[in-house]
DNA sequence: TAGTTTGTTCAGTTATGGCTGAACAAAAAA
DNA sequence: TTTTTTGTTCAGCCATAACTGAACAAACTA
């Protein structure tokens, strides 16, 4: 019995011998993945999304997104495009076949990295502008503001160093 | 002129030479560390607090708090006490005074990087409840799991690395 | 004692953004 | 051509939670 290839189907083999048990175990991991996605800021349905192709890697099609998960189609379209944009999972297309497919990036953890590197230059930027625009009098605003600056100047350092040991 | 000690009273020097310039740039950064705040998932107002003591870093009271920001009572009461939960201020008190002061922690990024390290480590267990309850027979699923811990235990390392970097 | 000051709690309002159905456009099939 | 398939977009509904005002409790002051 092979889960992988048949992703479609899964939910269908209920009174299967390791079915009802397994089945509750994956479907609970997608709904944490989704709830953990909610607290993270991004949208749940993003989440549940990711789960999904954690446990079934893909190639999935739009369709079968939709229907497994129970989402509408308008929902799989926004969510999936956003985590493509975001390189977590990418969008295939199959010879002959007109529907979009999707499935887990190579490497969807350094994608989430680059991701929080972004969010971290962003404060960085923020960080120079009141530096510049802060009066030089104020002493101990501007050593607050230089300590804060060393350490997103460590965390960048620190993640981008981690990116090279989770490399190829 | 020192504008840290008198936290309480600078935003009402609007004709000082340094005064109307550099007060924009205050309160734009003020406002920025909110809304980045917000991105983060966390309240806006937690944000505009810890950007105030960045700038004016305490002790300040719990009134000059709600007039300082122009917020309620409420506001400064729940925000001000889930910023102290998380390490960031602390609540102190004075001699002869019943008012509530706080004032920024020692290290406040340090604390941040282990409330990070808190929601990697509820991540983990997630993957655990996964392994466990997930068939052996779906190998590529276990597979991707298991990089995923991999990733996560990584992360983990990365940031205790980081934190023993920055401390003392 | 009654009256202030001070912080917390909670019900209610408001704002934000997620999700959906429906309308739509593009492209293939009939 | 018309019809069907497929994905996107958008207006509207809904859920969540942020924020506030008001009521409250505790502790000080008079």
């Amino acid at each position: 019995m092979d889960y992988i290839s048949e992703a479609g189907h899964v939910s269908a083999r209920q009174g299967h011998e390791t079915g009802k048990r397994s089945q509750e175990g994956i479907t609970r991991f997608i709904e944490q993945m989704g709830l953990s996605a909610q607290q993270d800021g991004v949208a749940r349905i993003s989440g549940r999304i990711f789960g999904y192709f954690i446990v079934h890697g893909g190639p999935v099609s739009f369709a079968q997104l939709a229907e497994e998960l129970q989402i509408s189609r308008a929902s799989v379209s926004t969510n999936a495009r956003s985590l493509a944009a975001l390189g977590i999972i990418e969008r295939i297309t199959l010879p002959g076949d007109r529907q979009d497919y999707y499935q887990l990036a190579v490497s969807p953890f350094l994608r989430m990295i680059e991701s929080y590197l972004v969010r971290m230059q962003q404060m960085q930027n923020i960080l120079q502008q009141a530096d510049d625009s802060i009066p030089a009098e104020m002493h101990a605003t501007h050593a607050r503001l230089a300590q804060m600056r060393r350490f997103y100047a460590a965390a960048v350092q620190a993640n981008q160093q981690l990116i090279e040991d989770l490399g190829p």
